[in-house]
DNA sequence: ACCTCCCTGGCC
DNA sequence: GGCCAGGGAGGT
């Protein structure tokens, strides 16, 4: 039970209508699960609302540590002692509460279909990329075909798929919808038997404080320039829809 | 379906 | 001193 919650930051419960909102609608609720969908973490309260949370792109959970951390935006004090904190120094991420109703009108109603604990078979990725123009890569990002996968995974997924970032997604055929999927659990897998992607910042940590080390496995993004470990072709850098796009103009050639 | 915006630490 | 990194939301 969340014997105290203090929000301190105004941007990390900018879906509610305040910091003292989130804090009063959770105090003294009973957490009675813990789910994710996406990029999205899902706690569901005794009283039917439910905390939902987004890391954003520098958040963090601690657990029981990190009194006192800059950054510190959450902190909510459990009635079995635990301290959970959320540390996000750039606030893209946030907190908040909702009920049924305003779930629906949350980003969490459009998440497509899980890429780890649900991932989508060839036939149904390939009716939600029919006859969509827009680059592959910005389809991945885009979390409504497919929800989970950042900028990092979805470079190394590509690459793993040998698939370029700027193919039309309605162009993929059943063959390369194939080794996507196959490539999406792969990536994902070895990401999280590391622990997850802790990069050179230290942004993302495990909730006990460790780094994640799956940055060794990053086999393209944030290598250009460098030999792709497949080939050995310089790894090229493009921008798409904003984001870094790295990938191997040999193993990944535009069809 | 696209673009812009938000934000801070780290690096050039 | 200025730019870059990028998650989603909201607007055009």
């Amino acid at each position: 039970m969340f014997e105290s919650v203090e929000v301190t930051h105004e941007r990390t419960a900018r879906h509610n209508s305040s910091p003292a909102e989130v804090a009063s609608r959770l105090q003294g609720r009973r957490v009675t699960g813990v789910e994710r969908h996406g990029k999205f973490l899902r706690i569901s309260l005794d009283d039917g609302q439910t905390m939902v949370a987004h890391l954003g792109m520098s958040g963090r959970w601690a657990v029981d540590g990190e009194d006192g951390a800059l950054h510190t935006h959450f902190v909510g004090r459990m009635d079995s002692g635990t301290v959970v904190r959320f540390i996000d120094p750039r606030t893209f991420g946030f907190v908040a509460v909702y009920d049924e109703d305003e779930i629906l009108g949350s980003g969490l109603s459009r998440l497509g279909p899980d890429a780890w604990t649900d991932p989508p078979q060839i036939g149904e990725l390939g009716e939600r990329l029919a006859g969509r123009t827009a680059p592959i890569k910005a389809l991945l990002l885009d979390q409504r075909p497919i929800s989970g996968l950042g900028n990092i995974y979805a470079d190394e997924t590509l690459h793993l798929a040998g698939i370029h970032p700027l193919t039309p997604g309605g162009a993929l055929d059943p063959e390369d919808l194939g080794r996507l999927i196959e490539a999406v659990r792969i990536v994902l897998e070895t990401a999280i038997s590391r622990g997850g992607t802790t990069l050179s910042d230290a942004a993302y940590l495990l909730p006990d404080g460790r780094a994640g080390a799956n940055m060794a496995d990053l086999v393209v993004y944030g290598r250009q320039d460098e030999p792709c470990t497949t080939c050995g072709t310089p790894i090229e850098r493009l921008v798409v829809r904003g984001r870094s796009s790295h990938f191997c103009p040999n193993c990944q050639m535009l069809r």
